[in-house]
DNA sequence: AGCACGCCGACT
DNA sequence: GTCGGCGTGCTC
């Protein structure tokens, strides 16, 4: 007989930890890595996930055996756990919380990989009278019948209705539960399977441009000016491209997720479509998880964490917005969803197309660098003509709500005939700050290092870096003077100004406390797309994707704040704000036009925006980088540390930097961050910039296994941020 | 991250 | 005399 050798298995957890841990494995069982498994971790028990099979024991140390697998097969399909390794060493954050991140949290948290059985309900053909007062029953049974194929229970209350509702419904047998939904991948329609977008000569082009080579991995960035159609290219490729059993990604960020963006996916690939975003719910998650990791032959279009499911059959990626900054987790696993999605292609030999009106300056680089192909579509869709953008300077004009005459002229010009206007405000709230004019005194957030912005609708004073909130008084609360007024502009402010300066013309206010409030910035876009003039105003969220083909004019209220920041990024980041707004205007057939109200006309970045093309605006910045040794030139990483008290949090910087001595790295600080206290932890950050990727790369790690054994300064949060996005 | 162990302050 | 505060250390 066989003398039989202990199968031992490596596995990681969902825990904070730089390591993972070996278990012997029952020999009744067979693991392959990516496969959840019980185990057996101190006094408690744990899912894990299996890493590495057939590893050596360690000597002296008593192996505890893995309970049972939860599955058999692997929850993470080899490629994923691939994928998952390398942005683990390359972001160095624990690779058990990288692969977990990949689960839905339905499976993290242990529970079986298999749907719930939902409760759905479908409208009955029997045709009972209702009575004439059951006007909600009424109303749920349209809705329902408009449902193809009926709904889950969870969607029918979420729509505003009631079980009662429904048990009514059911008794008089107009509706009925059912086991489980009625199948939603029957087969598409011929007519939808034909279906192709009309493409213009250029779009034409940039399409074939795109086109070669069909197989492998290759990187594309798709330079393409505000309004000229871009989603059609994405939609003619993925047509072209996509085999009837492939699987695709379109990734865009957050805000562009609109069930205007989805339909227009769905008009040509139907139920083919699946979408990933925030709002979805465990249940959801999971089940939308599932036909992936089954490899259904969908096209997902989603949010960042998207690029980590579990495809098998994936042939193309798209990132749309490439530059946008919300692509960057900025916490925890701190990976940016475009920078995995190329690597993912790579891993995959499938393309990856990187699209933008304002392509990041990274991306740029790599098209020097001959890593990616360049292809511009530098034309508008249909007759539009790109706006017409200039400046006004507002030193010394009298302004009313932080708005100059010129621009209210304009405004009004634009109204009279019979179009819409936009202004843009990069402040919510009516004020970012309440200030004495008898004492000086300024309301501050009692737990960060900010001022409290001024909510008059609510009547509150509010922190804009944590939750903190207050009433607003009407009084200095430190002198009792009523010379107590708001100083600046927020939207709600802009928005009394417009709407007493033109009473007649509807004013809509857009930001994130608006659309909460609202239920959905979907009903507010109805109201502008019905085309009659109004006034948008708005913050960066009015700035993303939208088409209001009735804008012609953009007014930017102060383009300021971004021209004398800390922050290397603020000025590309001002640029690609200022033309994506800017790009609101005149995409119909009437020309746009945009006013840019400033202090400082004469800034050489703000006079190269007016008559420039951003290719040289971005290849002049690009030059800036280069000189000032920074990003993407160099490779960077920053070391942030926080603790009850300032002291320890540089003191743990500190004993950091000298492990950081090393040629081709410069260490700069440690400092403390821009707000030095947010909720009353006290940040501070020590900045690496390095000439090689990979040495600052094997650097870190060094690092952190220094710091996992001597346990830095206790009650101190360290974390590393590898290409952060921000540097203050 | 959890969770237990451990050593000092105000309570029935 | 105990209950419990959270500092420190460990988890295959």
């Amino acid at each position: 007989m066989e003398h039989s050798v202990p199968l031992i298995a490596r596995i990681a957890l969902n825990r904070p930890l730089r390591r993972l841990f070996d278990y012997t494995v029952p020999e009744d069982l067979k693991l392959v890595p990516g496969q959840r498994v019980k185990i057996p971790f101190g006094r408690q028990q744990a899912t894990g996930l299996v890493v590495q099979t057939g590893v050596e024991p360690l000597p002296g140390i008593n192996l505890k055996p893995v309970y049972a697998a939860m599955e058999d097969w692997p929850a993470l399909p080899e490629e994923t756990v691939s994928l998952l390794s390398w942005a683990s060493d390359y972001y160095q954050h624990p690779l058990g919380e990288c692969l977990f991140t990949a689960l839905p949290p339905a499976l993290r948290r242990g529970r079986k990989a298999e749907e719930k059985s939902v409760e759905w309900w479908v409208a009955c053909d029997h045709d009972e009278p209702l009575p004439a007062n059951a006007h909600r029953q009424k109303a749920l049974l349209e809705w329902l019948n408009q449902q193809r194929g009926g709904a889950a229970a969870s969607d029918i209350i979420r729509a505003g209705f009631t079980r009662a509702q429904l048990k009514a419904l059911s008794d008089r047998q107009l509706a009925k539960a059912v086991s489980a939904p009625v199948s939603d991948s029957e087969p598409e329609a011929p007519e939808l399977l034909e279906r192709r977008p009309t493409l213009s000569t250029a779009q034409e082009a940039a399409a074939e441009a795109l086109t070669s080579p069909r197989k492998g991995f290759s990187a594309s960035l798709l330079y393409g000016i505000t309004g000229s159609g871009k989603t059609e290219i994405y939609l003619h490729y993925l047509k072209q491209h996509l085999g009837p059993s492939d699987q695709a990604l379109v990734l865009v960020p957050e805000i562009n997720l609109t069930p205007q963006t989805v339909a227009r996916f769905r008009h040509y690939f139907g139920t083919r479509i699946v979408v990933w975003h925030s709002a979805l719910n465990d249940g959801e998650r999971l089940t939308t998880w599932l036909k992936i990791r089954e490899g259904e032959p969908v096209i997902l279009i989603g949010t960042r964490s998207a690029v980590l499911l579990p495809f098998t059959r994936l042939r193309a990626i798209i990132v749309d917005e490439e530059h946008d900054s919300s692509y960057k987790q900025g916490e925890g696993f701190r990976y940016s969803g475009r920078d995995v999605a190329v690597y993912r292609a790579h891993l995959n030999r499938c393309p990856v197309i990187l699209g933008s009106a304002t392509p990041s300056l990274e991306s740029f680089y790599n098209v020097e660098q001959g890593k990616y192909r360049l292809v511009k579509l530098e034309e508008r869709a249909g007759n539009a003509t790109p706006p017409v953008i200039s400046l006004l300077d507002i030193r010394s004009r009298p302004l009313e709500g932080g708005l100059s005459r010129p621009a209210l002229k304009a405004i009004d010009q634009a109204l009279s005939k019979g179009e819409q206007a936009l202004v843009f405000v990069n402040r919510r709230g009516f004020a970012p700050v309440m200030m004495c004019f008898d004492c000086g005194h300024m309301i501050e957030c009692p737990r960060c290092d900010t001022r409290l912005t001024y909510h008059r609708r609510d009547r509150a004073m509010r922190c804009h870096h944590c939750d903190y909130q207050t009433a607003a008084t009407e009084h200095c609360p430190k002198c009792q003077s009523d010379a107590f007024k708001p100083v600046g502009q927020g939207t709600e402010r802009t928005e009394d100004v417009l709407a007493s300066a033109f009473p007649t013309t509807p004013v809509v206010r857009v930001d994130r406390d608006s659309t909460q409030r609202k239920g959905s910035i979907q009903s507010i876009l109805n109201q502008v797309n019905s085309g009659k003039p109004c006034i948008l105003v708005g913050t960066q969220m009015l700035a993303k994707g939208h088409d209001f083909p009735n804008v012609t004019l953009v007014v930017v209220v102060n383009a300021d704040g971004g021209l004398f920041s800390v922050d290397f990024r603020a000025p590309e980041q001002l640029i690609q704000t200022l033309l994506q707004v800017s790009g609101r205007a005149g995409r119909g057939t009437k020309q746009g036009k945009v006013l840019i109200q400033t202090c400082h006309s004469d800034h050489p970045l703000l006079k190269t925006l007016c008559d420039g093309h951003y290719l040289d605006i971005a290849g002049q910045l690009l030059s800036e980088r280069e000189e000032g040794q920074l990003p993407p030139f160099r490779a960077m990483a920053i070391f942030r540390a926080e603790a009850d008290t300032m002291e320890k949090s540089l003191q743990v910087l500190d004993a950091i930097k000298p492990l950081t001595n090393f040629p081709g790295i410069e260490a700069w600080g440690p400092l403390p961050a821009l707000i030095a206290r947010r909720a009353d932890k006290y940040r501070a950050q020590l900045i690496l910039n390095a000439r090689n990727r990979k040495r600052l790369n094997s650097l870190l790690t060094g690092i952190c296994q220094e710091l996992d054994q001597r346990k830095p300064g206790s009650g101190v949060k360290w974390m590393i941020d590898v290409d952060p996005q921000e540097t203050g």
